[in-house]
DNA sequence: TAAACCATACGACAAAATGCGTATTTATTT
DNA sequence: AAATAAATACGCATTTTGTCGTATGGTTTA
């Protein structure tokens, strides 16, 4: 059985897509969402799941902030985008936050079910318009993102030169005896790296301060 | 001051770059090494130092592996690679073990000056010739690389699907939870990792995977 | 059928990392 | 002159990691 969970505002597309999986019965719907928040909460009782069909319009937390907490915490789950946009802005965004697979609404029930076995073999799968947005997006990069995502975050010089050191596997030991500094002042440097990248552990910061370029 | 280390096993050719550098006085060589045993066991007690002139043949440990263990151990520390030979092998393992510059000993002291202080400042140096052969090595991928380097290592898929998650930052319990087993046997899993990849920590077995492209 | 490997699990100890508070000195900015 | 930011440093409590040993059932392979 392959289990799924539905998020999507709109009651109606609800229904429409569990019309749609209603064909197949290796398919079950464990639950449904309406919203990025209630999809986190239920994911916390239960995430034995597959994969999630997942909306982008929706309130509280939208479809492209859902996707980038759910994997974050749940990287085995599969992620497919389900919507009713194919603006460029939304599928790069989806695609930069983890989803594996990006359909419109208008997809047919054989075709979103071959996706949803695609996905979970390891593939990805998408309807043909959003393969093509997809390629162009690739061909010409940068645009929306970059500027958008990047938040303002500056590290001191002494901070990068830390953290630097960190993403290279040394302890703060060696780090210290490197810099001539106490292994305190490391660890002080380290603290101050945390609550400014707003992270919890070295792997982390080092990925937050590589995709912010700061090192 | 700038403080230097030479690496050379040849007795004469260290004179010759001492000569080199004894024009300019705001270069001070700290201390010479045969090879790259003895220079680590130097930076051990001295690593107060700025930069490292490196030959590469060498008995015991060539400039290469030396290059790779001093970056890994102080990654602060520059590097050039000094050397009478420029076949493109030792080029791109050079670089690939982290080297700042690469000059041949035929450069004038002059060059070798600049080419320091450049380094120092953040930038790279090399003599044209090997600017040169750097750029077609950019242009024609891969060759010795990928084969040699890569070693003979296999992870089980769960041990894969434990590293990917421990990638994305997660806990043990974290991935416990995800994964349905107990924090203890991610741990195992872990340590069979480490073992198997020949690491003692996340960061490392994480960089050593990519590397690898385990992951 | 053994042997080898894999996935699972627990216990124990030591080392490392994290979080929080505090404090001093120096440099920079207002 | 006062306020602010940066770099340095220590201490304490707690959590997380890393390393070791051991064990059991299942699968694969020689």
């Amino acid at each position: 059985m392959i289990r799924v969970a539905i998020v999507d505002d709109n009651t109606f597309l609800q229904k429409a897509i569990l019309d749609k999986l209603s064909f197949f019965e290796d398919i079950e719907v464990k639950f449904r969402a309406f919203d990025g928040t209630e999809l986190l909460e239920k994911l916390e009782k239960n995430h034995h799941l597959d994969l999630i069909l997942m909306d982008i319009e929706m309130p509280k937390m939208n479809g492209i902030e859902a996707t980038e907490a759910v994997k974050h915490k749940y990287p085995q789950l599969k992620i497919i985008m389900l919507t009713v946009f194919d603006n460029d802005e939304n599928i790069f965004k989806s695609i930069k936050a983890g989803a594996d697979g990006y359909f419109l609404k208008e997809v047919n029930p054989q075709e979103l079910y071959n996706g949803i076995v695609e996905t979970l073999n390891g593939g990805a799968a998408m309807t043909p318009s959003i393969a093509l947005k997809t390629l162009k997006l690739l061909r010409e990069p940068v645009s929306f993102d970059e500027s958008v995502n990047r938040e303002e975050i500056t590290l001191t010089s002494r901070e990068i030169e830390v953290l630097e050191q960190l993403s290279k596997g040394l302890k703060y030991n060696a780090i210290a005896e490197n810099l001539f500094l106490s292994a305190g002042t490391i660890r002080k440097h380290v603290e101050n790296i945390y609550t400014k990248l707003q992270v919890h552990n070295k792997l982390e910061a080092i990925q937050k301060a590589k995709s912010n370029k700061l090192i």
